[in-house]
DNA sequence: TTGAAAACTCGCTGATTTTAAACATCGAAT
DNA sequence: ATTCGATGTTTAAAATCAGCGAGTTTTCAA
């Protein structure tokens, strides 16, 4: 029999621990004394003890061990849970590595460039599709205000003032007066709708790289070469079926009427 | 401007970060309604918000984060911050990695074997330098006991009832009659010894691989092969120049007199 | 009898999420 | 003009996970 101090010694646990593995019935000692309260505990539940630690160096959570060790459960569950375990660990590594590589990235950028460390603020997310009305058209970029504008009329009061104008960009080839763009405002319900205008659901997008900038209409944009780059420097790749996004956020009164701030957005998949 | 709601929508932030964010300062709202307490965002706000995601992707806190926005920093600071960040995630990549080699070694066994889930609980972990009373002698199995026998009369009454019985193997080679060993007791402070006993101060090891079993003195012993087993499948080398450790708890009064609940230490590197 | 060690409770960590009660806003109906 | 309901917003407190730390009181072993 050992007391818990005698315990914690010799399998390395803190006392505050084994009190607390005690209070979750993880592991109860072998006798608690019915007048002191003092737990007592036995050479054997150094065996389990160990189980609970090497489970939990493993990564299961205190939860998940207790039922593990707790009762008699199938040993077709206990493979379950290791198999989950394996997909979560092997995802957060996935993860892990991203992000060092995205560390190692803006590290070089520092130290060989001397670079401000906050440019590239590159974020991966997952964009929900989204219903939109939009007019595709082939065009050039003066004419955009005045698709937007058409676009509005359609919609009527309906457009509220903090939605933001989008454009798909297509295709980049063909010339200046000729792009493939489509312009469009979110719809938060399906309405009617007359060519050369639809309804339609930007599709959701499971790993969206995106930038953020300001853009003025002065001078022209780098943003989404930049975004490219750091596509490219980052272990991704461009999908290419899917059209590059452009939110553009209403501007303020107050501030510069010839800037926005924008956001650019490119479909990616891990390379 | 933006109320909050908006501003979560197309941030795709929730509003309770947002109000979490503006309570430690991290993102104020351009500017909150005196009367109503309202937050109200511009567009701007987008920027900056977007800076605080990416730094949030790259596992820096909200603390350091607000520090890398807050001030004009210098840059030197900065990139110490990305250097100890990079550290920080190669580790816990490592880390990581080590555990899904487990978790792939525990599957396997139970899928191709069939085998007890719950065997190898085998444990990582460093071990302080301990300070002991020891005897080495080339001797025999049977006789380990009269050796502490002797090593215990030496310590007088001083020997605690919990303290585990040390054996350390100093060599597997020689026939079964010199066996290279050392037998020992814990000691809390230090005291005077005479030949052949010594005092002297187990060192610490960074990384001891671990197994607790029952050991029987009826059958033989597979607990040390199975944790070279597991050392050479999951990825470490034995350390060579620390010998193996063998840690005999006190066995209980209640319980079968021929068993011991015993800890077997190998000392490991990484491979 | 004294000092160590056990017990207990309360608060704290990080980055939110959840819950609850109270107030603000807006359009529609009275 | 005013009341209604449905949202939207505010604040504050508590939960999450796996414990750690401090402080206080009770018990153990000498």
């Amino acid at each position: 029999m050992f007391k818990i101090s005698e315990f914690s010694k010799i399998s390395q646990v803190s006392v505050k621990t084994l009190r607390y593995y005690d209070q979750l019935n993880i592991l109860k000692p072998d006798h608690t004394d019915k007048y002191t309260g003092y737990r007592y505990y036995t050479a054997d539940q150094m065996f389990q003890l160990n189980r609970i630690l090497a489970y939990k160096e493993l990564g299961f959570s205190l939860d998940q061990i207790r039922q593990m060790i707790g009762e008699q459960i199938p040993l077709e569950q206990i493979r379950g849970m290791f198999r989950l375990k394996q997909n979560e660990i092997q995802s957060s590594l996935d993860k892990e590595q991203a992000r060092l590589t995205q560390i190692k990235e803006r590290l070089y950028f520092i130290e060989n460039e001397g670079e401000n460390p906050h440019s590239h603020d590159v974020i991966l997310k997952e964009v929900e599709p989204q219903l939109v009305l939009s007019y595709r058209r082939k065009s050039s970029l003066r004419q955009i205000p005045g698709l937007f504008q058409q676009l509005d009329a359609q919609l009527g009061n309906s457009v509220h003032s903090s939605s933001p104008q989008i454009v798909l960009w297509h295709g980049c080839d063909g010339n200046e007066n000729d792009i493939d763009l489509e312009v469009a405002r979110p719809l938060a319900l399906e309405i009617r709708s007359h060519p050369p205008f639809t309804v339609k659901r930007l599709p959701e997008v499971p790993m969206m790289a995106t930038l953020i900038h300001i853009c003025r209409t002065t001078s022209p944009c780098t943003a989404s070469t930049e975004l490219a780059l750091w596509i490219e420097r980052n272990g991704y790749r461009i999908k290419e079926d899917e059209p590059r996004r452009e939110f553009c956020l209403p501007h303020e009164k107050s501030s510069d009427p010839e800037s926005h701030v924008a956001e650019v957005q490119i479909a990616v998949v891990k390379a």
